[in-house]
DNA sequence: CTGAAAGCGCTTACAG
DNA sequence: CTGAAAGCGCTTACAG
């Protein structure tokens, strides 16, 4: 029959030992005889004893909980990363203490500060565009590991893919497949990310002397994607080929290409950034450079326990490679195609 | 400059007050003069002060957070479960520990006794198939709310949406356009959602003699969703309308429906649970009974404050209805359209 | 309007 | 191998 209110005195006195004994059983540390544990343990189970973490962590002046803050959870990159750590910190003791900012820096401060109450032992931060954490804020919180989008000027251990490569890879690819005209739909110019995928992309066309390379900036939304490239589709007719900024962007750059009547791959090839389920729904089914986010979240979760235990991480950047998954959505163009036949 | 370790002492100190006196000015009770309370604040701001939630929990015996305790993550409905929740608690002080069961019993239990250890102030709870959990588990929480799937024989606040009639207005909306063999693709019979909608199948079925309706069960993922619907296909070419239990079978479904070479909506109508962006990019656009994640959320969220506040919540079941969604997936089928023509 | 004392549940030195 | 004391940061009675 569970007590009312068990504590490890009340299972002390029950056992017959002091509550340092219980705690010592409890976490498995020092010397404790093989039948005072046993007592310990019965009186345990009798009185449904189950220890209180906020006594633990007010003592310790630390939690054992990882803050995840990130844009939006809603956004099924952010949800699997969240899983990701969560299944690396199985068993660890750790809990994560999940928290949005809506890409807000304000929100995302503000959040910050009611994680920051708790005394996490950690923080996995994907901060916000526009984010304005220094290194002093990110200090406050002890550990701490950046994923995905980078702080400029803040040294901490940082999770990224190779975003530049594996776009410059995926436009290369365009290039030579006889496109001579291709578009990247970005994020907002403030991410990190954004522009290291601009960057990838720009420099897969200058490799390619004749070629003509579009970029264009959107909120990283399915609405902003869809409104970039049904512009850029009506105003460069000669655009052949496109590669979004993420999963979102991608549904909107699909539903442009097919809104201005033009086929895909046919008469336009389309590339992604993220997998999601729907890309091998569609058809022809999208094509995607594939952010390993399982292993980034696995990797943050990782570091995130060597430094809670003391040890010093390297700040990295930690680069976990992307792969560019070919799907239907991409084909030569048409003209190549008609010259051919 | 921020002092090293600011507490609510070494700001009395430096306002020249009580501890007491600090804690009042932080929580707004009491009375405290203007001047104090100048100086308090004044004290607060140069040594950097940051309340410890943790000390505060201690003594109040209960942490101002809300666990989150649902399947995956990963799948959207409970992401904007989670999202919804935390919006309608911002500004509350309560903060949200999300946590993962894989929708396995025993990883329910573990998870929610970590959260315990938390002595949370309360609990969202969509329960695991197969769920364990009796009133005595979740007496011990306190404050809990389940959200979704209802747990038999507990006696929790629960939410849900009018799953049988959103189901049986869906089917008959297909019977009524003279389909006469339809099928439903449904989750794990153990879930309570799955005997909801089912009852709401069969019962518009009933309700329209010479018609026939088949169920089926899967895990509720694509896959299971897919293979099972591509059997029915199979052994039932009769069949030439289709629901889906939620949004992955959905995808498996239509993926089933294209590979046996099936047109949508001309040979076999699709009817989807639970909203996603890639159904109105899907061609046709996939037609849905929406649910209310939002509502559902923001309500959880409420209840639980209500119940925080010591008020007292009505058990329910909370019901928030679904809409039906008309898109072009569903068509008359083949049959009657050629005799018409 | 303000303060001194006690205690929430635990672990950390320190002693034996 | 085991225990008594102190203290983590805060708020709750209780006094004035």
């Amino acid at each position: 029959m569970p007590q009312a209110k068990a504590t490890i005195y009340t299972v002390a006195r029950a056992a017959g030992v002091s509550a340092q004994t219980v705690s010592r059983v409890l976490n498995g540390t020092g010397q404790v005889s093989e039948k005072t544990r046993a007592a310990v343990r019965a009186a345990i189970e009798a009185q449904g004893y189950r220890p209180n973490t906020v006594g633990r962590s007010l003592r310790a002046s630390r939690t054992p909980m990882i803050g995840v803050l990130v844009a939006d959870i809603g956004n099924p990159f952010y949800a699997r990363l969240h899983r990701a750590i969560e299944r690396r910190l199985a068993g660890s003791g750790y809990s994560l203490m999940l928290m949005n900012c809506d890409d807000d820096a304000q929100i995302e401060r503000r959040q910050l500060d009611l994680l920051r109450s708790y005394r996490p032992a950690g923080l996995v931060i994907v901060p916000s565009v526009g984010s304005s954490l220094d290194e002093t804020d990110l200090r406050a919180f002890g550990h701490v590991v950046s994923v995905s989008r980078v702080l400029d000027d803040v040294h901490v251990p940082a999770i990224v893919t190779d975003e530049r490569e594996a776009v410059a890879a995926a436009a290369a690819e365009l290039l030579a497949l006889g496109h001579t005209e291709i578009a990247m739909i970005l994020g907002p110019p403030e991410a990190s990310t954004t522009r290291a995928r601009a960057a990838g992309f720009h420099a897969a066309v200058a490799g390619r002397p004749g070629c003509r390379g579009h970029a264009r900036h959107t909120d990283g939304t399915r609405a902003g994607g869809e409104a970039a490239a049904g512009e850029l589709l009506g105003t460069h007719p000669g655009v052949t080929g496109m590669i979004g900024f993420n999963a979102l962007v991608t549904e909107g750059i699909v539903s442009a290409v097919r809104t201005a009547g033009r086929a895909c791959p046919d008469e336009v090839s389309v590339i992604g950034f993220t997998d999601a389920g729907w890309m091998t729904l569609y058809q022809p089914a999208i094509s995607v450079i594939d952010q390993p986010v399982e292993e980034m979240g696995a990797l943050a979760g990782r570091l995130l326990l060597d430094l809670a235990a003391g040890e010093s991480v390297d700040p990295g950047p930690w680069v976990v490679p992307s792969t560019l998954i070919r799907r239907g959505s991409v084909a030569p163009p048409a003209t190549t195609k008609e010259s051919r036949t």
